[in-house]
DNA sequence: TTAGGGTTAG
């Protein structure tokens, strides 16, 4: 094939000779969504963890605060200094001109483009060698340079980029095979799913997509928020025998369907898939483990623990399959959730009589349980137990154990345990430091609350909104305005947003103690990215405003509202 | 990495 047109970026996504990853300006844009928040999930993966300036700190070092001019206050990057000219910021600079990609500087085939396609430095360069070696004489793209070019651009978060390329790649005289093209399922965000799934048959030069390929389309809308109407699409499409693309659902593809109905309270529909399942007489949809296992959690969770062991036994006596940790531990979780941690016990030894060793996940769970009963030493013994019955303790059930200890007042223990996880090689994750600092905080150890939230991304910890989320809510319940501010500048800067109901509150904690120009500052960096106050928090602000007859600054607030609007 | 388990925020 010959390529006559170059490809190019679609509106509506990044200019790609822009790296926004080192551009400042981009951490206050200008607001574009009309939502209270942008959606913003691929913010927060591209900022996750970004280094800060301040020096690593070691929990080893957690030591009184230090005095508050030894250590610089939290960057609060100011919007304003990102903002038009008018309001006294310096210009901004308009970004550079493209530059156009030089021609490949010689005849590049195939397999040599591919992989300079994948290794590229921008997705512009990547799209440029592309659109240059269609023009090499004699010259036609093949499937491996096709995916090359989708997969950088679905890396890069272009998915219209990545979906003209797909559509222009479905008109092409060549044949895809699946695992060029089915990464892509999970590279693009998930509402472009259906769109690849409904494309995979002509690019396959099949009839049908394969179990696998729905499977993983179908997963990735089951699993994600915010995709109903695709999912919709998707679960019509498989009810209606016209919809040729799809394969006839295999078990793996029930399974989850069943897990989408118990996921969203559909347990009548699931149960219903359970009987369809059940009703075929063919090899490749047949109830199994995983189907029951599914069920069964469904029927915990909702604390019909008698339903669930009627399925459980069913299981074992109709289909002769025997149950494993997994399908224990979540009726360990069923009864732990009722408060039942002697029956959640005893399931240990119920496992053991079956020739089913507790794995470390069981442990954790029965710890858990231990914890929300505020039975530390219960919880403590456990972990013990599990030692001594040779399970060697993972970050799971280190992390049960540091969140019963740090939500119990034992922070310190907790910390020990993070030292001990080091020490072992056992690495603690985003979930075992939210928890040292949820700890930390209802302690009132806020310093050193904040500085783990500083130093963790320098240790090579992720850090996700739930921890920023933690502090900020913790700081603003103390009346600890200062600190809620310099907090919000870091988790801005950093790509988080505070919880919508955490905004309004600190908006409005700010006016009623009277700092109307921490509250305005607050207010940009907010909308700026796409946070809408609600009417109330709106109103007070207003209202605050004008109490300091700060007309010009009203005036402001507004324009930030109109901009977001 | 074609399907099922624990932990954080809300």
């Amino acid at each position: 094939m010959k390529s006559h047109h170059p490809l190019c970026i679609p509106a509506g996504e990044p200019d790609l000779q822009t790296p926004s990853e080192t551009c400042p300006q981009r951490h206050f844009r200008r607001p574009r969504a009309s939502r209270h928040y942008r959606s913003a999930p691929h913010r927060e993966r591209r900022d996750a963890g970004r280094p800060t300036a301040p020096p690593p700190a070691d929990l080893a070092t957690m030591k009184p605060p230090p005095a508050p001019t030894a250590k610089p206050a939290l960057p609060w990057i100011s919007p304003l200094q990102y903002r038009s000219p008018a309001r006294g910021a310096p210009p901004v600079p308009s970004p550079p001109p493209p530059v156009p990609s030089p021609p490949p500087p010689r005849y590049l085939h195939h397999p040599e483009l591919a992989r300079l396609i994948a290794s590229s430095a921008s997705p512009q360069r990547a799209l440029d060698l592309f659109n240059a070696t269609s023009s090499q004489r004699g010259f036609s793209h093949t499937p491996a340079t096709f995916s090359a070019l989708l997969v950088r651009l679905a890396r890069a978060r272009l998915p219209r980029a990545a979906a003209a390329v797909l559509r222009r790649a479905a008109s092409a005289p060549c044949r895809f095979l699946e695992p060029q093209l089915l990464p892509l399922a999970r590279l693009l965000p998930p509402d472009h799913a259906l769109a690849l799934l409904r494309l995979l048959p002509a690019l396959l030069g099949r009839t049908r997509a394969s179990h696998k390929a729905l499977a993983v389309c179908l997963d990735r809308l089951v699993s994600s928020r915010g995709c109903r109407g695709v999912l919709d699409e998707l679960l019509a499409d498989l009810r209606d025998p016209r919809k040729k693309y799809l394969p006839r659902p295999n078990t793996c593809v029930y399974n989850i369907l069943i897990k989408h109905y118990v996921k969203s309270g559909e347990l009548e529909t699931a149960f219903k898939m359970l009987d369809e399942m059940r009703e075929y007489t063919c090899a490749d949809v047949k109830p199994n483990l995983v189907t029951y296992s599914t069920l069964i959690g469904g029927l915990c969770r909702g604390g019909k623990m008698k339903d669930a062991f009627q399925l459980f036994e069913d299981m074992i006596e109709k289909d002769r399959i025997v149950p494993d940790q997994l399908l224990y531990n979540v009726i360990i979780d069923g009864f732990c959730r009722l408060g039942q941690v002697d029956k959640a016990r005893a399931i240990f030894g119920f496992m053991r009589n079956n020739e089913c060793e507790p794995n470390a996940f069981n442990y954790a769970t029965l710890i858990n349980g231990h914890c929300k009963e505020g039975d530390i030493e219960a919880a403590r013994a456990v972990f013990e137990e599990m030692r001594s019955a040779g399970v060697e303790p993972d970050a799971v059930s280190y992390t049960a154990l540091i969140g019963c200890l740090c939500r119990h007042g034992s922070v310190d223990e907790g910390i020990n345990l993070v030292l001990e996880m080091k020490e072992k090689g056992c690495k603690a994750d985003v979930v075992t430091y939210n928890l040292v600092i949820e700890g930390l905080c209802k302690d009132g150890r806020m310093v050193e609350a904040m500085d783990l939230l500083e130093s963790m991304p320098l240790e090579g910890v992720q850090l996700n909104v739930a921890s920023y989320r933690i502090v900020m809510n913790c700081l603003f319940s103390r009346g600890e305005m200062d600190k809620a501010v310099g907090l919000l500048g870091l988790m801005l800067g950093r790509g988080f947003v505070p919880h919508y109901a955490a905004s309004n509150n600190l908006l409005i904690g700010l006016c009623d103690a009277g700092r109307v120009a921490d509250a305005t500052m607050a207010l940009y960096g907010l909308a700026d990215v796409g946070f809408m106050p609600e009417a109330s928090c709106w109103e007070r602000l207003v209202e605050t405003v004008c109490r300091e007859r700060k007309q010009r600054r009203s005036t402001e607030v507004l324009d930030v509202l109109i901009g977001v609007g």
